[in-house]
DNA sequence: CGCTGTTATGACAGCGTTGTCAATCTACCG
DNA sequence: CGGTAGATTGACAACGCTGTCATAACAGCG
């Protein structure tokens, strides 16, 4: 099966190819006949542009590689994390007529490097997109600066110059949480910290603790735990919390498997969800909306996120400027069951 | 910064392009001197090849489209399945040194034609792999024939003779795992099937009454109800069991979803799982991990299935051989928490 | 030593685009 | 009416590789 080139498409409109060539990436300078010749012999003949015959004249490769966290190297991956970020990006590429590569890498793995270069020396995108907490590794960073590949970087803890970044509003999204517990009745509110190494971790804790602030409310190191973001850590927490004498009457976690793992210990104390205590998380994974009752959580724009850092490296790679945008992209809060007015009696 | 190209490499090592070619793609008839001498000239020079160009001059694409259905046009997506799946096809790629377009897509969109054209006719994959269920609707496989791109279906219900496949033993892993609650002392197994339009249902069905079979249990009309795939359907046909006077000791769900369904109906009757009643699903998606107790299931090796569909269709892109392959990769019983010996008294 | 068959190598023409630059055409000005 | 700027078009050389075919080198054999 005879697939057409411009030059099939040249003959039958009668043009040279390089005005077919024109037509085809909309450049200006051509009459409205030829260019309605044109696009009937497209049409006519099915053209499509040869997509390896166009980056090798271009010297773009017309991919964008998306760089995230191998979920299969972890215990418990959060695959609808990864799954969102790969719509997002997948419909900006659509839409620009880019592809998109996937690259899940494991940054403890010794070959990671070998791996990074790989991607970016063998299939060359035009840009890539690493998402947390790959973005705040200063090797990897550097790593694909020393290409000079075009990048962004997704929800870095700092915002380190020279790149390129967006993010989600933590800090802020983190203090309306806590207002809406306060704003429910709520009065002793317990946060659970995170693993460290998660920067966004630390930004949910001091929203939290300007949430309390602007409800009136004084923070107090005791209504603190510190987990490593993992369910079972959620768990141990959540047993520590609800085990006082006078516990807090709602939880909010820094991210959803936390929050779920406090829901268990909740369960196995026999209390009941909310009304016994309430519970928040971050994240709005997909067990978020699977665990009964659905769990209130915060959900993280990923989707446009990487939508947005798409278009950013495609319009660099078009038209090779290289400004360094700053993008914050507000999350948005869920309420869902996990959540409620605190009994009277508590 | 210059890229070295093959005729850089050519001049460094003293020999033509050709030569150094022939290395690269480690063809015959290369004399083991001159092999050294290239080798040393690429690694010297950093050499590594023009995808674009070889994929121009070769005709081929280099790259495997993955094609699933679109997640997030379903209300619940598993998006585990489809990490799984990338994960094994990304395995054999990175090995043959292809790329993975992933493409999700949706069946019930009239665009679905138009979609899947884009991705063949533009990006030119050399070859397909169909997930379930899109693997079984005669009009996705038509349009990607018709195309004559090289084709394997994941899991197809009926192996349609035209195209290779790569599927699992539903009937025989269903049977066992029927086998292995009858070997805890279950005697009363009910059963919920899933949606018609999902074909592996109506196997691991079939399985089910096999290994009823193989235990000398007869089966009964009365132990099986019909769910629709969703855990809420799955919840209703829990109820529904547990409600009754003799209700089944054990109940396997033909998917997780459905048996975490089970799950939450038993736990609302405040039943012990697995003494009161023990609990099987089938799929080992991610959440049947999370949910506590942990869920007994069948784990389909998607992974590998996709990893050997990759190889499949880059092994017949090399050698234009088309040779129609039918593969089954069995499944594995993961024994959890939800499943234990029945109480005495029941 | 001449002949043959095999192995090793290279010259060169594509592959289907895009970019550059020159050529042509048109409109409009003085 | 010549001249000029701008719009429109085309010829042709890349882009970096693979495939084909010719050629060179070399061994084995009668």
């Amino acid at each position: 099966m005879h697939r057409a080139t411009l030059e099939d498409v040249a003959a039958l409109a009668g043009v040279s190819i390089k005005t077919v060539s024109r037509v085809v990436n909309k450049e200006p300078n051509v009459s409205p006949t030829t260019q309605e010749k044109v696009a009937a012999a497209i049409e006519a003949l099915n053209y499509k542009p040869n997509l390896s015959a166009r980056n090798l004249a271009s010297q773009r490769s017309h991919l964008i590689g998306l760089v995230y966290d191998d979920p299969s190297a972890y215990e418990l991956p959060s695959a609808g994390y990864i799954i969102n970020m790969q719509e997002g990006a997948l419909k900006a590429c659509k839409q620009e007529n880019y592809d998109l590569l996937i690259h899940p890498c494991n940054p403890r793995d010794k070959r990671l490097n070998k791996d990074l270069q790989a991607l970016v020396e063998q299939a060359r995108p035009d840009g890539i997109i690493l998402a947390a907490p790959l973005s705040n590794m200063p090797k990897v960073v550097n790593l694909i600066e020393q290409t000079g590949t075009e990048l962004v970087r997704l929800s870095p803890g700092s915002s380190n110059g020279g790149f390129s970044s967006i993010a989600t509003n933590d800090e802020e999204i983190s203090a309306e949480m806590t207002a809406y517990l306060h704003f429910l009745g709520h009065r002793k509110i317990g946060f659970i910290t995170g693993h460290p190494s998660h920067k966004a971790v630390a930004k949910r804790f001091s929203g939290y603790k300007q949430g309390l602030k602007n409800c009136g409310l004084k923070f107090s190191e005791a209504l603190v735990l510190t987990g490593d973001n993992s369910i079972g850590s959620g768990e141990i927490c959540g047993e520590k919390f609800l085990a006082r004498n006078a516990p807090p009457t709602a939880i909010f976690a820094a991210n959803d498997d936390m929050a779920v793992g406090v829901m268990r210990s909740a369960e196995k104390l026999g209390l009941k969800i909310p009304d016994d205590i309430s519970i928040a998380g971050f994240d709005d994974i997909a067990l978020a909306r699977q665990v009964y009752p659905a769990l209130t959580t915060v959900s993280q724009p990923l989707a446009k996120m990487t939508e947005s850092a798409c278009r950013l490296l495609i319009q660099a790679a078009k038209n090779a400027d290289r400004s360094v945008v700053q993008e914050v992209i507000p999350g948005r809060l869920e309420i869902r069951e996990t959540t409620g007015t605190p009994r009277k009696d508590r």
